[in-house]
DNA sequence: GCAGCAACGGGATTTTATCCCGGAGGCAGA
DNA sequence: TCTGCCTCCGGGATAAAATCCCGTTGCTGC
């Protein structure tokens, strides 16, 4: 490798820093000239440092590590920023690569994945967690500026009114909540879910709300806190 | 100092994992001989290798690092344990020396604090975080037994058959198919129903699942395999 | 024009939930 | 022992929701 890039950390959690300092130390291609821990701080760093690469992650406590990406990609063009996230949900993976990160690893990789994120990153390739769907890489890739749609076997079939409904209903949102916010009959939102029920082969609201989590529609992480 | 300790984390991030070994690396004090993710993973490991010190988080996929260090300590009185949490919410704090924590440090921290808390623990005496307040410290001397139940405020007012619906409730299970699974009229269960969302002021099933995974009554981790 | 599909919703029926009720049995204290 | 209290159990009446089948509208492609 011609020379080392420079690589700013940004996480809320000193230890998490530390812990990344210390990986990446053993890695000769990379040395970490900077970190940060909250976006304001992330911003006058990226600003004064111009690093190569940016380690962020999602949750920050002043703002979103997706508006700090925002705010970067804005400043310095050459600077590529790879996202480190607990959650895998479709809706943050969508925005962080909208906003201009370069690449997206959840941190329930292993940290191989890390290294590897971070040398695809640097070349400028895209780069997605391999543990997140193909089907949702691959989308991400051919979208482009469009919001990224989720292909599943069955949820390809569902018309984009359906998929809708879903979404709704795996929030646990109530029939006639739906129906509210949708602006049309409690009885079509049920016909709707009929419908979605009948081409994914569920047979239960429960089920319904445990496809919604494979497919990472909705995020029971966040139930947990 | 004699001989190195050896060190057994306990972490559900890998990547998390991966910096503290990189970070005790650089200190000649402790080895890390071995890692876990999951509760269960690490019971399995700390009988196997018996380590000196155990970094525990206290948030896992499957169980709590509560229950966990609750477990190890029953089976390796030698075995200092070390509380590693997002959180310095006092229940917490509490809670986890009284199943025989020795140290506590949240992830905000640097990571000298770490160190130091490992090495404080690892001597036999208690360490808890400076940046938590001295009473909660002192708190926590005083108070003994006093504030041993802390499980949850409303999950305690169940009887133990309403806790037994409910988890059939939230693992998805039909009414009907709750009634045949414990010999009763699904009139019963409705009424069990009832009662527990009256009294954990619920008012949809979906709450009542959220209610569930808050409480690890159920693993919605699983759901996304 | 017509076939096909999506979105929408009605009507009749069945299923489920809700609210209120009471009985059997265990258990603690007077 | 008797009395009150609570749990567990289930019934009956009623309200709500789901289910099944039906038709209308409107758009699209041939």
């Amino acid at each position: 490798m011609s020379k080392k890039k420079t690589v700013l950390i940004v996480d809320d959690h000193p230890l998490f820093r530390e812990g990344l300092k210390s990986l990446l130390a053993g890695h000769s291609g990379f040395e970490v000239v900077g970190e940060a821990g909250t976006g304001r701080e992330a911003l006058l760093k990226a600003e004064e440092l111009r690093p190569d690469l940016v380690v962020m992650d999602l949750s920050l406590p002043d703002q979103s590590g997706i508006d700090v990406t925002r705010s970067i990609r804005g400043l310095l063009s050459e600077t590529r920023i790879m996202m480190l996230s607990m959650h895998s949900k479709i809706d943050y993976i969508t925005e962080a690569f909208q906003v201009g990160a370069t690449g997206y690893v959840v941190k329930e990789s292993a940290s191989e994945r890390l290294i590897e994120c971070l040398e695809t990153v640097s070349r400028g390739e895209y780069f997605i967690d391999a543990s997140l769907s193909h089907q949702v890489a691959k989308n991400l890739m051919e979208s482009g500026e469009k919001a990224a749609k989720i292909t599943d076997a069955g949820y390809g079939l569902l018309t984009s009114r359906e998929q809708q409904v879903m979404r709704l209903i795996a929030e646990g949102l109530a029939t006639k909540k739906i129906a509210e916010k949708l602006f049309i009959s409690p009885k079509t939102v049920e016909n709707h879910r009929t419908n979605i029920m009948n081409k994914l082969d569920l047979h239960s609201a429960m089920e319904l709300v445990r496809y919604a989590a494979k497919l990472g529609l909705i995020d029971v992480d966040l139930w947990k806190s």
